[in-house]
DNA sequence: TATAGCTATCGAACAATTTCAAACATTGAC
DNA sequence: GTCAATGTTTGAAATTGTTCGATAGCTATA
């Protein structure tokens, strides 16, 4: 392979999933670690990617203007990153999965290696990210009334859709958790993501740490009906204990 | 082979791979390595590729333009505006209005300018139209199994959802019309077209002249249940007036 | 919180490999 | 034979891989 080819199959991973590690692409692209550290420097210097200890991710303002719609997206990028890998691996093949809309979980289908998969979500970005997956998955998008602003689809539309399906595994993102609440901004949007929990076998809500003790306006789900918390590292102690009386924790 | 002969392969070949290394095309050829340096050497000189390490690969501006050309072709072919833009000209303040996929019907989301709108559609492409486009209309999308080829969501999630709505117009288009029968490519497909015209109160149907008269493999609805063909005006004479048996013509 | 120890990552230096172009030899058409 | 195109040789340049000591980041322990 050409260097200028792997040079631009690199920046199309850094796009699509936000975050790369050097092992990982040096796997991907049958190379050496240096080969690609080098590789990683130069697309630095060209002011394409932010190199980071141990990968690269995209530039904060790469990340602004290609979706004008959210500035979470800039912030957190390598500890999402961190918590979606960690979700990928409560993935087995055959599954059927529920994927709520949230920036962690764009990147946790972006970067999914299971095979045969059916995918379910009712958020558009969710889904653009599912269909540039590399592989072939089973998609499946759950239509209804378009928020803007978060990209999901909702109501009872989307409610009822859901309703006649069931899936062995589902992931929901949160605003914050405060005690046994996950929380969110948008009443509907929870009560969508709360039946997409509800009709799933084991159900996982999915924050990286910086969720954890704070409060969004609405209350769409209680933890202790949750199997799991997958978070990251950064995670204090404290906190930790206190979640794990709930729920098992994931990190 | 001639040189010119062989100049012109390679440059085939860098269209339609994007890369090219050396050895790739000394194989191919069946010339020497240093032959093949010379010609992309002599390429790069008339500034027809770009010559790199190991090989070579498009111009950056050939690259840019290349995705963007191909589908302004599709979208912003003359005949397929004339008739958005009738169509267009058919829906009214306040309406509910089903869409189905193809490029006439994205064009036609893009372009329209009445207010207070329902737009439901099964199309992403549409979907994505509707999106982009000024106005601010309540947007639904029929969720389903994806269809990557067209970018229509089909199947009976898609279908149980649209039976459940009532649109005061609806919009499908079609790969052929032979004698009174709507042609499509794909039968899920056109299923939920026909579940989309079924419940709509005046039903369209969307074609440029070079789909009149040629047929498609499967038939998913009769002409002389839709309320009006929509084309343009190189329509001949002769199949404007057999089609008129059978429904109304807006050209 | 601070410290020590561990591991992964880093870049510099060097070696191995690949690619390059110049110079020259060869081929084939006229 | 002449000339243009092509092949071959060869040393230089570019790229990549490997080794290794330094450093960053994390974990466990006090």
């Amino acid at each position: 392979m050409l260097k200028s080819e792997r040079l631009k199959t690199i920046l199309q991973v850094v796009k699509t999933q936000k975050f790369v590690t050097v092992d990982e692409l040096a796997q991907a692209l049958k190379v050496s670690d240096m080969t690609i550290r080098r590789d990683l420097n130069e697309l630095h210097k060209a002011n394409k990617i932010l190199r980071i200890h141990g990968g690269a991710q995209l530039l904060s303002d790469q990340i602004r203007t290609e979706k004008s719609y959210q500035q979470k997206r800039e912030i957190h990028s390598k500890e999402k990153y961190e918590v979606a890998k960690r979700a990928c691996n409560l993935i087995h093949e055959n599954d059927s999965i529920y994927v709520g809309p949230g920036t962690t979980l764009e990147l946790l289908v972006a970067n999914l290696k299971v095979k045969h998969l059916r995918i379910v979500t009712n958020s558009l970005p969710v889904f653009e990210a599912a269909k540039d997956n590399m592989n072939d998955y089973d998609l499946i998008m759950v239509g209804g009334s378009y928020r803007r602003i978060s990209g999901a689809f909702v109501g009872a539309l989307a409610n009822n859709e859901l309703k006649t399906m069931s899936f062995s595994v589902g992931f929901v993102g949160v605003n914050g958790i405060k005690d046994t609440s996950l929380t969110t901004a948008n009443l509907e949007e929870g009560q969508t993501e709360g039946i997409g929990l509800d009709r799933s076998q084991i159900k996982f809500v999915v924050a990286d740490y910086t969720k954890l003790d704070h409060s969004d306006f609405h209350q769409f789900y209680d933890l202790r009906n949750v199997d799991g918390l997958i978070t990251n590292h950064g995670i204090e102690p404290e906190l930790e204990k206190h979640y794990s009386q709930f729920t098992t924790i994931y990190k």
